[in-house]
DNA sequence: TGTTATCAAACGACTGTTTGTTGGGCGCTG
DNA sequence: CAGCGCCCAACAAACAGTCGTTTGATAACA
């Protein structure tokens, strides 16, 4: 099975767009085949299985999630100003690959234990990387001291959460979004 | 059909578990059935359909966060102080009804156009709540001048999200973890 | 006696996947 | 350049189930 041809990306992406829209579950692999005007089993010429394309959206979503934070990480800047480019990033991942990013975010349990182990690894990594960010902000005192997993839990369930209301045909584009969203984590609602 | 029964709340708990543990088009009416030792047919002397199965489960969890967030506006406290109590509201629901809220938050979007409409009128209402509390706060000085939809968005998202993570078998009660939010929120990341 | 809960069985439709076959296009050979 | 074999994509058909739901019968209980 070749891993990677021109019809099996127009397959995972006809599928990224149902599994968005409809769900795993309730998206067949006939919905998929229609939409390509193909029978449900020429798919199988092009794929394994219909977790398989499950599998490829969603580690494919992990990775971009995962590079965008790293070169945040990379940038040298503040720890503040490294909250800001993670944000930037998240939603900018978000706002190029729509599809294959909602997928991540609410069907990446329907993996087998053994692919939704690989997906969790890469999960986990990336949360560790927000949370090195509040930790280095507390350490060098640009930040209060707080809890850095708390810290970082607010900063991720802003963008995580987005994927429910953000689309990138409305008016704001993902640095707007993220900018509002770092102005209110750093500098919180209180007056002074 | 009888809208109360104890068979009828029997079968909505089991299927609120199911429901969130699986998906809602990942669970059978076999596996309902199944847990209860009874046969599949048998459920529908108790049950219209499994739709309305899922849209009872939602519906409740809908009613019960928009309760929640009611009492706290009602509480006559200043705009910070229904801040914490409207983010303590939310999670205790959460925490108490864990079946319920997390199937509210994931399955919704299953339902048919109108009972669809129905849960999205009581969610808009709810997150109106939210951004009255913000904007009453920037109103009286109290909080900055912020965008209060994004205001309103960051705290809702951070409650929104912890259906992933928080679990009431874990060491935080929904009060420390509100309060933990609810202190980031109020203040930010930023030393002084 | 009527009511209620449950059962077994069937309904027609649909599931993901495998199979054997077909036809077009490509490169190699004579 | 003609002809041959081969690959590749797609097809139709079937597989062995499962799906949600309906029906008629049957016990238990009031």
């Amino acid at each position: 099975m070749p891993r990677t041809s021109s019809r099996r990306e127009e397959i995972l992406a006809v599928a990224g767009e149902l599994f968005r829209q409809k769900g795993y579950h309730a998206t067949s692999m006939q919905d998929i085949a229609e939409r390509l005007r193909l029978q449900r089993g020429s798919l199988y010429a092009h794929i394994d299985s219909k977790e398989e394309l499950l599998f490829e959206i969603v580690d494919r979503a992990a990775g971009r999630f995962l590079d965008a934070i790293e070169q945040a990480r990379r940038s040298g800047r503040t720890p503040a100003e490294q909250l800001r480019l993670a944000l930037r990033a998240h939603m900018t991942v978000l706002a190029e690959y729509r599809d294959t990013a909602t997928v991540f975010f609410h069907e990446w349990r329907f993996l087998r234990e053994e692919l939704r182990r690989r997906i969790l690894e890469k999960r986990d990594l990336y949360e560790q990387r927000w949370r090195q960010i509040i930790a280095e902000g507390v350490e060098r005192g640009e930040f209060r001291p707080v809890d850095e997993r708390f810290g970082a839990l607010l900063a991720l369930s802003a963008v995580n959460w987005a994927y429910h209301w953000y689309s990138p045909e409305g008016p704001l584009s993902p640095e707007q979004v993220a900018d509002q969203f770092a102005d209110l984590i750093l500098d919180g609602l209180r007056a002074a």
